[in-house]
DNA sequence: TGGTCATTCAGCAGTCGCGCTAAGTGATGC
DNA sequence: GCATCACTTAGCGCGACTGCTGAATGACCA
């Protein structure tokens, strides 16, 4: 929870995240859209992959990032929970359909 | 947005927000249930504020800090929105809600 | 007016974060 | 085998953040 807020205190790591809500993508279909160079990019998503925000998935020489969108908003919704009724409702609601599995 | 995002890194902000979350304060009653110097949860009260996450009111000499939960709220839905279908909702929601004022 | 209390401002040392370039790793293809 | 491609790791400089102490501000009370 606390590395998650760190990663999402970068406004290019929010964007990362926006991108990857459009699909899977490789580190380097995503650079192309930052002017930032790669090793960058790269270690950007090692922030957010160690606060569990994203999945990531080798192939072959390709490494996909993924969102894991789940984890993004449980850590949103449970701090909210003692700010926001709603809020409250959705994580209980979000921790009871875990535990169905 | 972004600075909300950046004040909500920093673990004894979140911190500060959560004991507002139980009523209006003064900088010193807070200061008392932090192991830190009153200047320090000053600045992070400035910080809080100026990322439109808390309200001041000046009240004598006293200064009353109590919680903005709708800006709080309002932010994580929104950024919440391309990821989590329920957030969507109450997003839209709640921006109608603000409308009818 | 002078003293005291609550809070903020100023300035300092130490740490952390960000972007870069250069070099390393590991899979692919000739 | 070796060149190449995709990506990560290492290390650097710089600016931002975090906590501190000490001084300033501003309201209250005698």
């Amino acid at each position: 929870m606390e590395k998650a807020f760190k990663a999402l205190a970068s406004n290019p790591r929010r964007r990362i995240l926006n991108h990857l809500a459009g699909g899977p993508m490789t580190v380097g279909e995503i650079a192309e859209q930052f002017d930032m160079a790669m090793p960058s990019i790269s270690k950007h998503l090692s922030v957010l992959h160690d606060a569990g925000l994203v999945h990531q998935q080798k192939r072959g020489q390709h490494i996909i990032y993924s969102i894991a969108a789940d984890k993004l908003a449980n850590s949103l919704y449970s701090f909210l929970t003692p700010f926001c009724p709603e809020a409250r409702v959705i994580s209980a609601r979000r921790k009871a359909d875990a535990k169905e599995d």
